[in-house]
DNA sequence: CTGTTAGCGCTTTCAC
DNA sequence: GTGAAAGCGCTAACAG
């Protein structure tokens, strides 16, 4: 099956120059005569000539890839399942595409030295709603042995690594404001707020806030943790209501969760936004497509592939690069009156 | 940044033996005593050595790696937001990773043959709801280059390429007389049934034959062409409605559509499945959380990717393959009735 | 069972 | 502006 390729002395000989010649003129790197650039281009396009991957990074010492590594299994966890990272992930991609770099994917986080140190690729990018401080031993050991690497989600925590996010505090915070001044004084939160996961606890520390701002009370008993699921926003209302309600308004750590919250209180007869106001985040697809249209605020996937693989490769050339909050955006619909 | 990392000749020294016999130690191939690979196994740790997957490959001529080329463009054509395409994704991934190969990822499907060509990678997954009659004349040439790739979607069609796909004939065809046997008459379908979608117009032959089977009529009027998206079925459904309506089910070549058209006839006060029932395709995890759940035909994402990655291996092979039919299996919630 | 040696295809000095 | 030659780190004959 394998087809022999042809390869530089081929095309050298077809242009009747040197093999060097011809590295020269196709990489664009060193000086090569207008004429005879062309008489190469034109052997190399008509031999169908590409350059070969693995003889010019071996030399190079690079790979022109970036790892992307999940921290979960988006079969097993259902946490992937998440349209907000697919989002994520095809912005990465093209991000990294214009910049002539490649993507390779693994689930298995546990491989993270292996492709830096295999010289298959030259830094990794870290997805995912992962437990962060299970993972500071993991980034320390990568700083130390100077593997670039930037990680999706908690700026600001102080630990080791190099981090890109939303600013999930000022997010939360504009959401929960938008609820209260809907006249909404009872509102419950949705999601976990440990030091696990970060960026949620700082989505939870903005709805604090915003109550504070606003002369409300974090009213006892309104706050559940959930995980990062439709079932689990499903489960954990129930939970909720079943303690008693007493909440005109939920707060949701992501969209998947109010989707799932959502479908609670309509089971329990409750009416959206009538009895209860529900916010979101994420602005994944399918929150135009609830009933109603899901409020929530968005975070910009674009900006965040952009800013992450250009952070990278800052880390990659050796430039130094500061953490980045990316901004959020209120997305009004029905949900929330 | 770049830091130098040790060669199989570090760790020859290292254990006292030749770098050949490193390398025999480290790959498992040839023979070497249990004694030397433990000393060398244990150098290797020791300095944390790492194969140069580079070099590796060059000398291999090959990659261990498969492209994965994605038709369409998730953030412009939403189409592969499709969660549907992230449970593929993930099943290929892993299927790939438990066989030692790495997965490069890009929506630029005009890249295929770069990717094999410059040793990148040793194969080709495609993978979307793409117009394969544009896709002919590449699949051709790309079988002329001897390119092994594999296409998810359309079994059958007796065009150039490799094809593994679910069997969407039979499993259209047993939603529909799902539908039929709860004394549906009057049943729409939603999606296209060009020979530009081959996959849709299986489904749409196999909704043809269940009433064929039931000996009902095929409405005219009740079929409309639509878009993978759920934008597009809430305006086709809409459309269908305005044309006179006239239906007491709704059959959606997928889930998207399905959740599209489920919120137009709610819009319309139409009560599901009480007035309308509704069927989609795919399973995709929201399916479980719409408002009634929705029924629909699960496509088997577990097997699809682990059935194609070995299909394509089998061709990096050498290997002569067969295109396959994955079964579908039908998952009855509330939306039918 | 192990060591020596010859490349894989490319980029990059170094001469000219 | 171009050619000759070295060598990136590995695997696989080939000897011994």
């Amino acid at each position: 099956m394998r087809v022999k390729r042809p390869t530089s002395f081929d095309i050298a000989e077809l242009a009747g120059v040197s093999q060097s010649t011809v590295s020269r003129a196709l990489s664009g790197a060193g000086v090569v005569s207008e004429e005879t650039r062309q008489k190469v281009a034109e052997a190399a396009r008509q031999l169908n000539y590409k350059i070969d991957a693995n003889a010019r990074n071996l030399r190079l010492q690079s790979a022109k890839t970036i790892a992307l590594l999940l921290y979960e299994d988006p079969l097993t966890s259902g946490s992937l399942i998440n349209p907000f990272f697919l989002s994520m992930l095809s912005s990465t991609i093209k991000a990294a595409g214009r910049r002539g770099y490649d993507l390779v994917i693994s689930f298995q986080d546990d491989r993270d030295d292996d492709y830096v140190g295999s010289h298959r690729a030259d830094g990794i990018i870290f997805f995912g709603y992962g437990d962060y401080v299970r993972y500071v031993d993991r980034m320390a050991r990568l700083e130390e042995a100077r593997i670039p690497s930037v990680t999706w989600g908690p700026v600001g925590t102080g630990q080791p690594g190099h981090f890109i996010g939303s600013d999930n505090f000022a997010g939360a915070r504009e959401g929960v404001a938008h609820l209260v001044g809907r006249g909404r004084k009872r509102i419950a939160f949705l999601g976990h707020h440990s030091e696990h996961t970060p960026e949620l606890r700082d989505r939870y520390l903005g709805y604090e806030q915003a109550l504070s701002d606003a002369g409300l009370p974090v009213i006892p008993g309104l706050q559940k943790c959930c995980d990062i699921s439709e079932e689990a926003g499903h489960r954990e209302i129930q939970a909720l209501l079943d303690g008693g309600g007493g909440f005109d308004a939920v707060f949701a750590a992501c969209d998947l969760i109010a989707i799932g919250a959502m479908k609670g209180l309509r089971e329990r007869g409750l009416s959206i936004p009538g009895d209860v106001a529900v916010m979101g985040f994420d602005d994944i697809i399918t929150a135009t497509f609830t009933d109603p249209p899901l409020t929530t605020v968005r975070q910009n996937t674009e900006a965040a592939g952009e800013l992450m693989v250009e952070t990278l490769l800052d880390l990659i050339d050796g430039k130094s690069v500061s953490p980045r909050r990316i901004p959020t955006r209120l997305m009004v619909r029905g949900s929330c009156g």
